[in-house]
DNA sequence: CTGTTAGCGCATTCAA
DNA sequence: TTGAATGCGCTAACAG
């Protein structure tokens, strides 16, 4: 008995009915299957444009015994970073018909492994987009793998064997700083990042090789501890003002620090660029919005994040699938960099 | 035949043999629903345990005919209000079982409104949060009744008979204002927020209101449209600065805009606050991280998520529930106002 | 190339 | 206070 439901909405049922095909038909259509007529195809499409419908998540997951939910994993890095990621990972899953669940985890906390089995145990997720720096925790790379949880890293390392995304932080920093040298500095200051993000030795490595190439003596005193924030931005800068013989610019790890440096300067009267260089890392909207702009680091975080999930989704799809893609970076020039100035 | 599969996750079958029940008594137990009895509620809940039983989301929501997903509908915001509000609304998901799905839409797209029901019908959510300025879309909000979704809205405006959060944003620009006042300020300019968001009326309405209760004449030259952007506020600044008379103090509509003033005010030389006092909205971390940090009003953005999806579930169980929750706000005042100069 | 059958794991009747 | 039966809408395995 075919019965009209007038309530509630078109089933895949009802989709076969009114293509007069079966329901694995219509299942088949829907799920770009192999053999199908084309003529058939078009009657099923029809139907399902006429009865305007749409497949229910629920059964499909229960059926296809697979959520259809990728997670995204992170410690509340900067607000413009996540969004970023969070939209490029959005764009992949909806093109895929995944849909996209947030797992916002502390790093420092000692359960943060468990709470994040628990959030895939709840979600049934069918993968997992980790980034930094999570993507630095051998200890719960090695506890996913255990799982069989197929995950993405964007990620400045590349780990053997990962997939997801990388960008050469090395790279950028070395023509980042080397650019400072080409303006003439020489006593250049370094504000690290964050200890647990891996970023932050690349970024120091970077600094590092970028003054050997040129021939400039690494000098310990020059290079202050940080953690990718504001504060430790106005502490660094003000330890490396307070010297005796204080650089004349500082690569802050990221724009963050560089704007706190910013502030450490305008507090005892330094102009920036003229008094101190200060450039950044991530191209954050805060190094437009201040003044002086901050010279500093572009990378494609929104394309990042797609292009981590479309290797993760491949991944979830075929174990063996996926791969570790390189994505490019653009030093950004603005403001807040200048020629060392020849009087001091 | 009670088979035991060694291999999968335990189900509610599972746990109901293991307790000695039926699957239904467990049911009532993980639904919280009456009629059990205390004993056998503790047998149940000690086999949930110990199977590590996880009910299967997709199971639940097909036979319960809903999907437990609300859906945070926005239009790219500042990243970090967004994240805030997402943080809060994430809060209340987790503690209620439900899932979050992230709606970004574009206000501007004519197809917007199509989007949205797009969205809904392919998620099935339950029920949706919305954020400024949709919240402000009179079409909108009468199509979602027409569909028969609830929603909660995020607003600075009360409208009758809806649920969600509200700010006082009219009194909290009047005591702003009003503090510019009681520091000596008489000429104070104003930059309004995009004309697309209730917002930027009712702030302008607290700025004019604090004006003539403290009787000063309300100076059109002195109101500048803006779009709650940092460019926004540089093209306002640069206007009004160049102002014969120009004014000693401005308020922009919101934090960015302030920013965006401050650098229209050193690009010519002038001290903030010392030539110029300046105060924003929203206490954004840019407020903080900008020299001089900016004074600003703040609001419990993250606890606006938050209540704002726990009136939604509330009217999800019961159309009747949810009502329309006052917020309070506080002003920060940091180093971007001042007295006025008597010299000038 | 297409259809039939049998669940996926749970909530929801209704009866006991 | 509890339980047995039925089906949510779909996909998977197998037949044709």
């Amino acid at each position: 008995m075919a019965e009209e439901r007038t309530s509630g909405r078109a089933r895949i049922e009802d989709v076969a009915e009114a293509a007069g095909v079966s329901m694995k038909t219509v299942s088949r259509v829907l799920n770009q299957e192999p053999n199908v007529r084309e003529e058939t195809r078009r009657k099923v499409e029809a139907a399902v444009a006429k009865l305007q419908y749409r497949p229910n998540p629920s059964a499909r997951s229960l059926a296809g015994q697979r959520s259809y939910v990728v997670a995204l994993i992170y410690d509340n890095p900067s607000s413009n970073y996540l969004m970023e990621v969070q939209g490029g990972v959005l764009d992949a899953c909806r093109a895929s018909h995944y849909n996209l669940v947030l797992g916002p985890v502390s790093y420092d906390h000692p359960d943060c492994i468990a709470h994040i089995t628990d959030l895939i145990e709840h979600t049934r997720s069918d993968g997992l987009v980790l980034t930094p720096p999570l993507t630095d925790d051998v200890k719960l790379l090695g506890h996913l793998d255990e799982m069989g949880v197929p995950f993405a890293s964007i990620s400045p390392r590349t780990h053997r064997g990962r997939i997801g995304v990388t960008l050469d932080e090395h790279g950028a920093v070395f023509e980042m700083v080397s650019h400072l040298i080409s303006l003439g500095h020489t006593r250049i200051g370094h504000i690290k990042g964050h200890p647990d993000h891996g970023a932050s030795e690349w970024r120091h490595a970077g600094y590092r090789e970028a003054l050997k190439h040129a021939g400039i003596a690494y000098d310990t005193r020059l290079v202050i501890k940080g953690e990718f924030s504001y504060d430790s931005g106005v502490r660094g800068g003000d330890r490396l003002l307070d010297l005796e013989d204080p650089p004349t610019a500082i690569f802050a790890a990221n724009d963050d620090t560089a704007a706190g440096v910013i502030r450490a300067a305008s507090k005892r009267g330094l102009v920036v660029p003229d008094d101190l260089s200060v450039c950044g890392f991530d191209d954050t909207p805060i190094s437009r919005q201040i003044y002086p702009q901050i010279t500093t680091v572009r990378q494609p975080t929104r394309e990042m994040g797609r292009v981590a999930t479309l290797e993760l989704l491949k991944a979830i799809r075929d174990p063996n699938a996926g791969e570790m893609v390189r994505m490019g970076y653009a030093l950004q020039l603005r403001e807040s960099t200048s020629s060392r100035r020849k009087t001091r």
